[in-house]
DNA sequence: CAAAAAGATTGAACAAGTTCAATAAATACA
DNA sequence: TGTATTTATTGAACTTGTTCAATCTTTTTG
């Protein structure tokens, strides 16, 4: 493998430190785990995977922004997830079924990514017992926000979904565009743009 | 505990075949974990959780039909998801954050299920390893299914949703009432019955 | 088996959200 | 810096889906 350079290093110390947010783990065990990843620069505008490809990795966000989208029959982009800091993007469904993805993974800011191949992450769970834990608590906590999301997708309008939305992610309000967030919330931007007026001018 | 009656055991088997189909584990700690479960009856319409209890069990379907889902403002019921036999029925999120659920769960039909507890459930965890395997594949598979589901109502008309819906679960569409699949596919049932003489008619 | 309850269908009026087109504002980038 | 591209806003016409009310059918249960 060769030297790993300051940067790099220093760059893994967010992925100890989630690790360590998750998991009670020997510091070799984590250390063995997080050295299993390759770190990667990712241009505002390019894509991580594209529809069609099968997803060979699973990554962890050290920098940037990324949104996963689906294109469907009409062209629209509908998205599934956004992705920041600490945050970890992969298709799960391609990635644990080993099938063409449906999905874009998609850099909307220049971004920096550690990936871990399926290979090596067969090898962990296999090897390194914590790391079946940490990702068994990391999948149940996708699937509790996705759980909830569907609940509220399925229950309220779309103006309470806005509503709900800027209130739980100001942060991320601020790095997004308004035809993205229209594309996550399942509205046209215009119709966002007519909520947004409604908000403003007091319904 | 006492003695375990033969019917019992006989249906701890759908379990250990269930158990044995997603990880490889000897046959002593599969038998441990199966022996943590207790068997219950549930009366069609009863419920095994109501909305504000926090959910203390996992549960395994043997037998019968459970719906799973929410009331939201208006009174509406909104349906997460359907268990038959070979199925797991939780709140995730209850379960997992020990928080007041959101969800009820009730039988559709008269049925049985095999419950654990929360403490169980963590002592498994600890002493029986591949038990984190199972739940880890368990929750990606169920995380997968909600993923396309979640893809499916951002991006598919109701008709289409409907079609999704009798093409990929006929044998639960018997099982069902149109009111039912309505509050699934998140439409008004008397939408539902709109779609179904448009496909009837030919359009 | 009969009565009651729940489920299914239909139509008319309505509300939520889309589409298209035009224009303005902000951002990217050569 | 200026030009091209992307993003945001608005209105009008349209489509999808809801609501309410009435009627009929099926299922449940005493």
């Amino acid at each position: 493998m060769g030297f790993k350079p300051d940067i790099v290093n220093l760059m893994k110390e967010l992925l100890h430190q989630h690790i360590s947010n998750h998991v009670t783990i020997p510091e070799k065990e984590r250390d063995r785990f997080c050295n299993l990843f390759k770190h990667q620069l990712v241009k505002r505008k390019s894509f991580l995977l594209q529809e069609g490809e099968t997803c060979k990795f699973e990554g962890f966000v050290i920098k940037g922004l990324f949104r996963v989208y689906h294109i469907d029959q009409n062209g629209f982009e509908n998205i599934l997830y956004f992705a920041i800091e600490n945050w970890w993007i992969t298709d799960i469904d391609s990635f644990t079924n080993n099938t063409p993805s449906q999905l874009y993974i998609e850099a909307l800011e220049d971004s920096e990514v550690l990936l871990i191949s399926k290979k090596d992450k067969e090898f962990a769970y296999i090897n390194l017992p914590q790391i079946e834990k940490l990702f068994r608590i990391m999948t149940q906590k996708t699937h509790v926000a996705l759980q909830r999301r569907m609940i509220d997708n399925l229950s309220k309008t779309a103006d309470q979904r806005y509503l709900d939305f800027i209130k739980k992610y100001p942060q991320l309000l601020q790095r997004l565009t308004n035809l993205q967030i229209a594309a996550y919330l399942g509205i046209s931007h215009e119709f966002l743009s007519k909520i947004r007026k409604k908000i403003v001018t007091g319904s």
